[in-house]
DNA sequence: TGCGACGTCTAATACGTATAAATTCCTGGC
DNA sequence: GCCAGGAATTTATACGTATTAGACGTCGCA
């Protein structure tokens, strides 16, 4: 049907008798960067020309088992991109990395973890799948610990968008400052005159859980308030976060503000949606009753939702920065690690307001 | 650092010595899924715990380079995908391509065109960038004709989704029945005792368009009506979709009802949405005044848009056989072309009702 | 004329795996 | 005791590329 008919891919063999060289000739022309000049004009053409001819393409594989750059950056997700109700929540990562690998000049591998079987692991099949990529950036909350362990060990260059922590060794990271936008967050209450302010975290201990809970306390002592450890609450499910529970930890905490980490998915806002709907002996009013606000931003944001108080990760941001990062390692002979923090935005909304005069001092009191 | 000191990943010849047998006994061992079991229970056993003690991982590139194959799919896109505004149009696509991609044990790369400049395209650097991947999946509307006829020339292995025709040869499609689809509308306009249906068309003469068109014609033939051509309007700009225009083909051409093509973005929904927002006298009321059914779906799908009647296209299905396709196409010697049309559900909505009595037979006259 | 220097190219090899072909070893049959 | 025949394992090779060391001329200069 083609010209050739031939099925097999061309290879520089097939270049090199096309153009009357040999094969090594081949490859110093098509990517022999530095050494591309020591070669003469003439065969450079007829080489180039042979190669346009045949349709050539080089061998992934073959150029990475050799040691050679194939301009892919890999990105893997722990969990599963492309559902939808966490669309939205990954989707500006995505936006990111792809924006900034196409302005490196380079392509974007995608390994899927969306099958749940744990057979498209990193090291699925006996190997690790990465490898085919010249760097890859990673992503996702629930982090396989062995494989980030083994990753760090073999010294494959990645670079990982949120701050990670491995007990082997350091690895390089673009996180968000979780820690001075939380505490920031709790300053600007204590300035509203709270002084009872409930810290709703997750249960798992992930590192952004752990770097608000780390704000948190650094902005109680910075606005001179002692941490009560009953105001620190593991919260399992957003659904938790009822009326009564509120209601509740008002009456029997004293409690006027609360911080609340959202989740990737819409559980949260919605369950903050459904406080507010409620008959008038059922509902909770934001700020009236109590102030709130949003340890980060939920993920979906239609214009008819409410302006809740919060900070904003700038994920697109650390997405095109870790692909930045992950670049400029890969220039490097020496793989050292690096840590990057990006500042969140703080976004003012309505659902914060002045301390209750009644409630102002309270934690004077025994 | 760790118990050997060593900084390279260890091989099958490692392995091999440490178990005191030969690299090819530990591939077969370790990969040989037929071939392993000729060979004796102690070696076997020796050779794995050999593997588990030196924490061994296959080399993917050696192994896909020995094999041929890379396990990589590419994903061609001709527009911009990321971009806000026609993300939920593009997403389904992504979502059943990554989708099957994972169930077929590939991986995907995605060939980005997100920057507009020209240096990213297919044929860029002087050879096809898509042939590091076993195969393709492209994708888009405004296809660029001269880079998909060189495709069907090398006869690289792709499937695009959604039906595409070129001079050069036959391609590998599959795409939405937009005949039948809008054939049946109209079969639904006529039972209701539509007579004048305007059919408002995109100008680009793409595939998608000219089977709508097909469709049409297709549909009111059944119908016993005789064609108007001047009942088929190209529309420029959804923006022109006016009121003053409704009104006018309403007036003038004795039409009751209206079928269009959606955007890849909001323009046509919001100038619809525009149009019954007016005040009673700068406004057409659906299906009052006119009925109205779009022949696809518009992009963004929120619970609070009207329902408007429509057909609608199984994009993660068609996404997820083109996969299949592809993925078969790759395993067979020869590269025979595939079409594959994949039928519209339709969506009843509220937009379209009886046509008004007085306009009943209105065709008979001359 | 001879000799080193330089510019241009090639031969050879390594990367880690899979597999066909060849070898060794063993067992049983005569 | 010798050989056919199979089981168990190894040897050898290929996959396509990158890279190093060296081959081959050619030129400049003494």
């Amino acid at each position: 049907m083609s010209s050739t008919g031939r099925r097999r891919r061309p290879t520089q063999v097939d270049i090199a008798r096309r153009a009357g060289v040999s094969q090594a000739t081949v490859s110093l022309v098509i990517s022999g960067g530095a050494a591309a000049d020591q070669i003469d004009e003439p065969t450079h053409q007829a080489v180039l020309a042979a190669a346009a001819e045949l349709g050539y393409a080089a061998n992934v594989a073959a150029r990475s088992l050799k040691g050679g750059r194939n301009h892919l950056l890999g990105l893997y997700t722990f969990e599963p991109v492309f559902p939808t109700d966490q669309r939205d929540f990954y989707y500006p990562f995505l936006l990111g990395v792809e924006e900034e690998a196409a302005a490196q000049g380079y392509d974007l591998l995608l390994f899927s973890s969306v099958t749940s079987s744990a057979d498209r692991s990193i090291y699925a099949g006996g190997g690790n799948r990465l490898k085919i990529a010249d760097g890859c950036v990673l992503l996702g909350r629930n982090v396989c610990r062995d494989e980030l362990a083994a990753l760090v060990q073999e010294d494959f260059p990645f670079v990982f968008i949120g701050r990670r922590e491995v007990d082997e060794g350091e690895l390089s990271y673009v996180g968000a400052d979780y820690v001075t936008a939380t505490s920031a967050m709790v300053a600007e209450l204590a300035r509203l005159g709270h002084r009872r302010i409930l810290y709703l975290r997750a249960i798992e201990d992930t590192e952004p859980t752990r770097d608000r809970e780390r704000g948190y306390r650094d902005g109680l002592a910075a606005a001179g308030i002692e941490v009560d450890e009953a105001l620190i609450h593991g919260l399992a499910d957003p659904a938790d976060l009822s009326v009564e529970h509120v209601q509740h930890w008002i009456a029997a905490y004293g409690v006027t503000a609360v911080l609340v980490e959202p989740t990737e998915d819409n559980r949260l806002v919605d369950a903050l949606t459904a406080m507010t709907d409620g008959g008038s002996a059922t509902r909770v009013r934001f700020p009236e009753d109590c102030s709130i606000a949003l340890l980060g931003d939920p993920p979906s944001w239609t214009p008819e939702q409410r302006d809740w108080t919060r900070f904003s990760l700038p994920r697109a941001e650390m997405a095109r920065e870790a692909v930045r990062m992950l670049v400029d390692l890969l220039g490097q002979a020496q793989h050292a690690s690096r840590q990057l923090t990006i500042p969140c935005t703080s976004v003012p909304g309505d659902s914060v307001g002045p301390a209750p005069a009644s409630a102002t001092g309270r934690e004077e009191a025994p």
